[in-house]
DNA sequence: CGGGACTCCTGCCAGC
DNA sequence: TGCTGGCAGGAGTCCC
């Protein structure tokens, strides 16, 4: 399920256990992801130490020592599982056999496994593999082709209703189109806009142009800041320290006022309307044709 | 150029 | 029960 919200909640399951801490070996278990894996992957990344671990829209960026950052994006389907030592490994404390056999970070989807110095095993796995990593130089990370076209940090300083305006103006395709596009806003995926449209009582079948004036321009950027906050603050409060107790982290059911909600009565109160379900270029959207205009 | 259709991959679920 | 088609939270590429 990630997007924005779900990725940051997977950063800051992941920092306690990489930042600051040594990779001590990587086990890559394909040549690919959606893409290939950069050359010499493993060997690049063992004995490296992990100084900082950010988020850029829905990348995961941990910075490494010698300047250089892994990228990676989750796709779909991708997950970290976090494996303590001895959870991972009883009665081998601290350690695990050379060969990942049958337990963490041996399943069929388990394509990547960092086994850091400290004895801790980190376990990417992907079934559908629409995730990928990349290694890229520090200094080149603007210039990278997944990151330098993409919009605004919604919750960032960077991002306002003028902004938002700004980048709605002239386009006349869907604002369901719009703010899926990661150029206007970076970060949104199809439930988040959704629910964002659904708050600022936008019609999810305007043109962008429509939204871009300050009026509309400032409830639907609102709606998208408190939607993403509301959704990171229930990922924090859901999985203590971020993750289940076996270690999986993000994978969390909010509560959604629109999306998956077909058929039912619209939340929204004094509203009296029904969620409906339609499809915009090939993909689901949920709203509440009543309040939203 | 903006916008839409199509594509990658696997799993799951409703319906027959 | 077993098969089939549709659908899934992303985003790059191609074509008009």
């Amino acid at each position: 399920m990630p997007e924005l919200p779900e990725v940051e909640t997977v950063r800051r399951g992941l920092a306690p256990a990489l930042e600051g801490r040594r990779i001590a070996r990587v086990l890559q278990r394909r040549p690919d992801l959606r893409y290939p894996l950069p050359e010499r992957f493993a060997e690049r990344l063992a004995g490296r130490r992990v100084e900082r671990l950010d988020r850029r829209a829905k990348y995961i960026l941990a910075r490494l020592e010698g300047d250089e950052v892994l990228l990676v994006h989750l796709g779909m389907s991708g997950r970290f599982t976090i494996h303590a030592p001895d959870a991972a490994a009883p009665g081998a404390p601290g350690r695990f056999h050379h060969e990942v056999a049958a337990g963490a970070g041996g399943a069929p989807h388990d394509h990547v496994v960092f086994d850091m110095e400290d004895g801790t095993r980190i376990v990417y796995s992907d079934h559908r593999r629409f995730g990928f990593m990349d290694l890229i130089a520090g200094a080149a990370l603007d210039a990278n082709r997944h990151l330098k076209d993409l919009g605004p940090e919604p919750l960032g300083n960077e991002f306002s209703a003028a902004v938002l305006g700004d980048r709605l103006k002239g386009r006349r395709a869907p604002i369901k189109a719009a703010l899926l596009d990661q150029r206007t806003v970076a970060g949104l995926g199809n439930i988040y806009v959704c629910e964002a449209l659904h708050r600022a009582g936008v019609s999810p079948n305007r043109a962008a142009s429509g939204v871009a004036g300050p009026l509309r321009a400032e409830r639907l950027a609102r709606a998208i800041r408190d939607v993403l906050t509301d959704a990171i603050a229930a990922g924090g409060s859901t999985l203590r320290d971020y993750a289940h107790t076996d270690g999986e982290l993000g994978y969390f059911q909010h509560a959604f006022a629109v999306y998956d909600r077909e058929g039912e009565p619209c939340s929204k109160p004094g509203c009296g309307g029904t969620v409906r379900r339609m499809v915009q270029s090939g993909r689901s959207t949920f709203y509440c044709p009543q309040c939203q205009r």
